[in-house]
DNA sequence: GTGGTCTAGACCACC
DNA sequence: GTGGTCTAGACCACG
């Protein structure tokens, strides 16, 4: 699988392997069903421990999104739908708490939807 | 001091120190050449170990809003307009990763702002 | 044969054949002398690995229930009496565990019974 | 803390730390707010790794029983009540296959009721 | 081959 | 001192 994992940032990398995978289901390039890269396949194509890959898989079936099968592998067991909706709580969570900062600082609601827009339309 | 600090946030304690030192800088509270409450009377009013707010205050003087005086504490340095704007920047940053992430796995700019809007006028 | 293998039980699969084979015995279904379907057959009929099924006659015999019998395949030398016994030591070492920490921690014993009851009576 | 840990049995190290935090709290060992002994302190009084111990706390924490504070270590966050109900869920949950395994297999209600009283009463 | 557990030990951030 | 992440590598069970 084509995770591209960034070693030098501040997300952990078993968080970021978890969003990947995450993501690549909401994409629909996995489907309920399919399998995930084995542990170690995954790990040496990203070039980490075979631990950190076995942590994210593991937090991933303990949400309920992956599940493992002993000698067979992890296969998808949650489709997109869920995996998205679950993602966005999980991202407007995120967003919480520097919004009602901004708010408290003075910044008004339509100069916050501007600055929104910019990194939208504006950032990588 | 009034600041309120939250002990079973994610965010760390020196960290919420210097955000409410800047918020009262900005609502206007604490002006140019006002002094802080002292290292030990700040840790003893919000409960926290002194190296915690002392390191705030420290990297509050590293990025010159405020200013150590020999034998007299911390004084204000830098007016509300120049910590507003700084505060900006940094909080403008924190929304790009979560937001760069919703646009990737397939939220419209519509939907986001929507839910950007919610949180601003529901949220406490 | 009929036995109904769940591949997402935690119940590794080897072991779910024994317990299938060990009932039908039970239920009479197979009785002493009956030959049991080749290793390949059970195999191919339960889309499993012919290693597993291997491993779950081959731990049968040790324990006395079936035998190999060169070039005929393996037989039923047990009868029903037999397995049925063992197979309740079996379950109550099982039960013992749970139902041992669920004393340690405070519920009473005829509360216990009333949830053993209501497991009997109301789950498929 | 006197958590005992049995190195032989087939119950994992980190499930079994697991376990035997939730029964203090249940006992009323462990209250709300307290803090539990530090990873390192816990791992050495067991003999086993930090790393183990801090697997049990860590998903300790993800099912909300206790929360880790940067620097100061875990504290109890679920009073005993709740801790309590979701284990006897948990533990409802593991006798009900092997209960209706004995019910598949011919034995009587009577029967096993007598068996649960007898692990009750005179196992350890 | 697969996943699961555990150890030993390093390095980091926070208090 | 505290917890958090990561690596390296061993050993086990399962298919």
């Amino acid at each position: 699988m084509w995770l591209d994992i960034d070693m030098r940032s501040p997300v952990p990398i078993y968080d970021q392997i978890k969003r990947g995978v995450r993501e690549e289901i909401i994409k629909g390039k996995l489907k309920e069903g399919d399998t995930l890269p084995s542990i170690r396949e995954m790990a040496s194509q990203i070039r980490v421990n075979p631990n950190t890959v076995a942590r994210a898989y593991r937090e991933l079936e303990m949400e309920g999104t992956i599940m493992a099968r002993q000698g067979l592998g992890y296969i998808v067991v949650s489709d997109g739908e869920k995996v998205r909706d679950s993602m966005f709580d999980t991202l407007s969570e995120e967003l919480k708490e520097p919004i009602l900062r901004l708010k408290k600082s003075g910044i008004s609601l339509d100069k916050l939807l501007e600055v929104i827009e910019n990194i939208w339309k504006y950032q990588s």
